[in-house]
This record gives structure tokens, sequence and C-alpha cells, in this order.
RNA sequence: GGGAGAAUUCCCGAGGGGCCAAAGGGGGCAGACUGUAAAUCUGUUGCAAAUUGCUUCGAUGGUUCGAAUCCAUCUUCUCCCA
């Protein structure tokens, strides 16, 4: 359930209650692909650094180690030790991301996996139960992420599919929980909107999905290459369709700035990679813009990563030796990477809620939409 | 003591008269990454007043229009026989 607590302009400061868990809103996701935070990060490592929300993908944990392993397992909460709200992905990004190794219909998607190549069939069906078995808080819709830039024929034919296979996800669900089959009894289900580019489409799929009464609704499909201008133009195109009283999700997105940008806009949730990705390639978040520890020039600087970041890798760590770990390609430097920028992506979202709480989050996008995206 | 082989750029290593500032790795430097097939991918890596010029293939000297490449001597290393 959602709760709108404040607006500041079309930002929203809320709280989104589940059985599992209660997250405040605008809030950060922080990426689990496989069930881990990729740079040995454990459940408890997480509590460290501010998560609230865990998200796990449907394609992968089906593929390994076996959703129904995890589904014996007690579900992914169990299973992993994470207490708190957990999404899963539907399994609808894969679509995109291994397109050379599908093929989709109207029943679904015929993938060969990327581990074995075996052949493997999801569609809105499959991605339910998959989801059911691995009891995650929050299951997405199986859905479509058409790539950039698709034709205007092929996104309102792609978007009106998934429009169909959402309704397919939500009877699905119904049937899994009546039967009793669901690990989580409590399971909500969230909504995608699709169109690619096209405002039209954006807006007329947004009001059909509005009407079928879900727990939430995404935005999908965007930051897949389109300029930055093109993914706002949507934003605002769509968000006057959302429903108010619903949880909105930016799928994917994104960097620090457009993240502040979405919350301008009126979204509550944002998940991505960037922040666990480019922190185990080198590029650190700061206050005062992006740095590469991989640059010569950090090679012997003994100052911390950032100054004003309390988290456990500035509080102990020198950007020399961060580097070092980096270069040296050892698990540790990853590891205390990674925790730094989960920690600034999750601390942002706190000072962010904080300044709509006050009152102040015109004059906050003002001071940090830009800088935080520059590199230094 | 006798015999055989080898020395190439930061490292390993290809190249056996002109198309060689010299393949390919590694390392270095730099860039990319947006619901993670991503510890991946891309560029670059002798110097400079830079469509050119200069220096570099163990050292010195030679052959040749032209040498990393052929010859002589030397140095160092490896292997084999004593």
């Amino acid at each position: 359930m959602y709760q709108l607590l404040k607006n500041e302009g079309t930002a929203r400061r809320g709280v989104f209650t589940t059985a599992d868990g209660t997250v405040q809103t605008p809030a950060f996701m922080n990426v689990a692909t496989v069930a881990a935070i990729k740079g040995a990060l454990s459940a408890y490592d997480l509590v460290d650094i501010g998560t609230q929300v865990m998200l796990c993908n449907t394609y992968h944990l089906h593929l390994r180690p076996g959703d129904e392993v995890v589904a014996r397992r007690g579900g992914l909460h169990k299973f992993t030790g994470w207490n708190s709200v957990i999404l899963t992905d539907s399994g609808g990004f894969q679509v995109f991301s291994l397109a050379k190794l599908r093929k989709i219909t109207e029943e679904g998607v015929a993938f060969n996996s990327h581990i074995d190549g075996r052949h493997i069939f999801m569609g809105p069906e499959e991605s339910m139960r998959i989801q059911a078995n691995l009891g995650s808080t929050i299951a997405m819709a199986f859905d479509e992420c058409v790539e950039n830039p698709a034709s205007y024929d092929y996104a309102k034919m792609s978007a009106a599919r998934t429009t169909r296979w959402l309704a397919r996800c939500k009877a699905e669900m119904g049937r899994i929980k009546e039967a009793g089959a669901a690990t989580n009894p409590n399971q909500l289900l969230f909504g995608i909107n699709q169109g690619a580019c096209f405002e039209d489409l954006r807006i007329e799929n947004m009001q059909q999905i509005a009407e079928m009464d879900l727990d939430g609704y995404a935005i999908g499909g965007l930051a897949v290459g389109e300029p930055k201008e093109e993914m706002a133009r949507i934003i605002t195109a769509v968000e006057p369709h959302m429903p108010k009283d619903k949880i909105r999700y930016l799928m994917g997105v994104g960097t620090p700035g457009d993240i502040i940008d979405g919350v301008a806009r009126g979204v509550d949730l944002f998940d991505c990679v960037m922040p666990s990705r480019n922190a185990r390639h080198g590029h650190l978040n700061t206050w005062g813009g992006i740095i590469n520890l991989n640059n010569a020039k950090y090679a012997e600087d003994d100052s911390s990563l950032d100054e004003h970041c309390d988290c456990p890798t500035c509080r102990h760590f020198s950007r020399a030796y961060l580097r070092h770990l980096l270069k040296a390609g050892e698990m540790l430097g990853m590891r205390l990477a990674v925790m730094h920028n989960l920690y600034f992506y999750n601390t942002l979202m706190a000072k962010i809620r904080t300044a709509l709480d006050e009152g102040t989050f015109c004059a906050f996008h003002r001071q940090y939409v830009k800088i935080l995206d520059q590199r230094i």
C-alpha cells in the first residue's frame, strides 16, 4: 500500500507498506541479479549501507539455482537472509538484453540459455510461476523491453502485446494464490508501461494498465540508449496518467542526476546496475562528482574517497589503497568500492526524502542534479 | 677444454634484405558502461617543430642503393659432450 505523505510540485514523498517491510520513498533498490550484490556483499552488508529493497532476477534465478530449489528453501528471504522487501524483475529485460538468443511470439519468448544453450520458454504464466516460487515481495509483470530506436508500428504492436501479457500475469498470479501454491501469499504485482519514445503510445498504454488496479506501476523501456531529453519527455507525458495512490517505479534508472530528475517528475522507485558495475570498474560517486580511481593521479592519494561520506570504506581506507586493490583485481577492492557507491545512492535517496520533508527539494535539485554526474 | 643455439620496444614473444617504429599477448595509460550473459568492451602505448623527420631490434666494425634481417669480432646467457 502506498501512502503519499507530502509533495513538492510533482515530486512525491511517501511510504510503501508491504507484508515484508516498509519502504520510505523515493527509494533506490539495490540490484542483486542472482540473489547477490556483485562485489561480495551479503544481506548483512546491505543493512550497513542503508538498503531498503533488494532486487533479484527471475530469468537468472530460474536458470541457476532453479526457482524450485529456492522455493524448497522457503523462498528468497530465507535463502538470502534478507528479511525486508525483495522485488523480482520478470525476465522481461532479458528479452531485450539477450536479443541474440531469443524469439518472441504472442505466447512468450523462447530463449537459449546463456549458460549452457538449452532451450527455455518464458511467457507471462511461466514468469509468474517462477516469481511465485521465489516468493519475492513484489513480482514484476512479464514485458518486452523494446530496443531503441524502435519503429512506431513495432512499438505499438509490442506495447499492446505487453498489456495482454499483463492481463495474463494478473490472472496467473490469482490462480497460483488461489491454489495455495505461492511461496509468499502476499506477493504484489506491478505492471509496466511501454511504448518506446512515442508519447501517444505511452499515454494510451498507461491509461489501459491503470484500469487494471495493480499494486504499483513501472515505466519500462527507458534508458536504453535514447537521449536524456527523450527520457524526460516521456516521463513527463506519462506521469499525469499514473494513479496518484499507487507507487511508481522507473526501471533501470540511473545516474544520480537521472534519479533526482526522476523524483522531480513524480517517480518513487528506481533501480540501476550503475553504482555496482561502475564501482567494480573504479568509477566512484562522490558529493563533488565522479572520480575514476584507476587514474594514475590517485596512486599516492592518501585522502579518503569522499570526505563528506561516512560509509565503512570512506571511514577506514585511502584512495591510494583502494586504487591498488582495484588494480590488483582484489575482491576486497570491488567489495569496498561497491559498498561505497551503494551507500552513496542510498544516502542520496535519504537526502532527497529529507529535502521533500522540509520542502527544500527544488533547491536540492538545483544544487546536485548536474554536479553529481560530472567527472572530476 | 670441445660443440650447438640465443640476445627484438616496459615484459614475454613474432619477424631471416625494401611493404618495419617492427605481428600477437601481458602490463601501463585513458575511455565506455542505465530493470547485470559485463572481473566485460573500446582506444592508445619509441621521440618530436607530427600526411613529415629523428632514434630504436646485445656491442663494435663491415657488405649493400637499402640491414632487426647478411658477414666478422667481442660481450652475456642457455643447452650438449668432456
